[in-house]
DNA sequence: ACCTGAACACCGTTCAAGT
DNA sequence: ACCTGAACACCGTTCAAGT
């Protein structure tokens, strides 16, 4: 047993209604529930704060402003979708063409599972990136990792010559158009299902790797 | 000379502050304005009103709330689009690919053009589409453009065999994410100047027609 | 150093009252 | 029928004050 007692010392301070402890962590967690379960625009502040246990003030010991807050949920968006697609990479076998129809596949599968974090980290409603510096870094991260499976398909000779941030770019566009159609039910006579979902990606996918293909 | 005399009385009204004449159109006037200079975020009710010349309870005499107002915005956008596509593809000749081509450069210069009437279109910000039928009417009207010009070129052999609102998905897939990945600032060294948007809409659209080219 | 509670200037929405 | 002005319940943000 550690002489120390960090838990009962928290729990106290938080019966009387002081320290928290962790409020930075405990604040982005309150705020990524309520973001996941209504959306950016209709969760306050205050809810995130109440939802904490600590008061609508608390917040800006922590945060300059909401934006800051909604800035650090949006990072933390873009690194799990970046790590995703690393982590898809290294899981398919098949060359690189397989590689990138699987993270367009698991991109498409991320923006249904939380439709709200990904209009929240593309929908414009965080303004001033560049006060965010690790929202900018993160969001450049994510760029990069669709660009080295460009590159190595290029190396490889799968995938045709050309500038890798052109053709980067065009198979970014491909997938997160689609992803933000399904998400916005933009789609006529769309059923926002698993099947459909597995169905578009591999549509759009495959018009993408036909279009990439070196020939 | 007509013996009503529709122009004085209005404006004597308007000089006692009542009457409006034709206030819905003045509330969709400044609405447009505040929305294209700082998005639909930044912009209040109150604000819109006081621009329109009223009062901030009188725009309820004409929309259930806000989002009927932005709902409003985003159905003449959808509509605008639609027509652009529409006469982007009568003036371009060459056959269908290179319409498609065309239509999605329009698309992504539209976008560029307006870039807060492009996120509020597609950026969540309106919720309960099912409630402004005009809104998914309109919407619908825009996919249903799009689905036109791939069908005309499958029956004139230039676009491959396959469902039709399968390929018009991956085709506006494509331009709807170039066009929000760079109105959103995501592509890392971006210029956001008409060369690049050019240069992207002619790369993207390249892939996009070497994929669904019959072969 | 970290949090609270009161305060400020806003906001969307409602509603009785005016013409 | 159409608009106003007051009112209500909220919101983001600030700040003196508490421990």
């Amino acid at each position: 047993m550690s002489t120390r007692k960090p838990a009962p010392a928290r729990a106290a301070a938080a019966r009387q209604g002081y320290h928290h402890g962790d409020l930075k962590n405990a604040l982005q967690a309150a705020a990524s529930k309520l973001l996941a379960q209504r959306g950016a625009e209709a969760v306050s502040l205050r809810e995130i704060s109440q939802a904490a246990g600590v008061s609508h003030a608390a917040a800006y010991r922590h945060y300059a402003d909401k934006q800051a807050l909604l800035a650090d949920l949006a990072e933390a968006g873009f690194r799990d979708l970046a790590g995703i697609n690393r982590q898809v990479t290294a899981a398919t076998r098949g060359g690189p063409l397989e590689q990138l129809k699987a993270c367009g596949r698991a991109y498409v599968e991320f923006g249904v599972r939380q439709p709200h974090l990904l209009q929240l980290m593309f929908g414009g409603v965080i303004t001033g990136w560049e006060s965010h510096a690790g929202l900018a870094q993160a969001s450049g991260q994510l760029a990069e990792t669709l660009a080295g499976i460009v590159a190595s398909g290029q190396a490889s000779g799968d995938i045709r010559a050309g500038d890798v941030g052109d053709l980067t770019l065009s198979a970014w566009s491909l997938v997160h158009g689609l992803a933000l159609l399904i998400v916005g039910r933009r789609i006529p006579g769309m059923r926002m299902d698993a099947a459909f979902v597995k169905h578009a990606a591999a549509q759009c996918t495959t018009l993408l790797i036909e279009g990439l293909r070196a020939r």
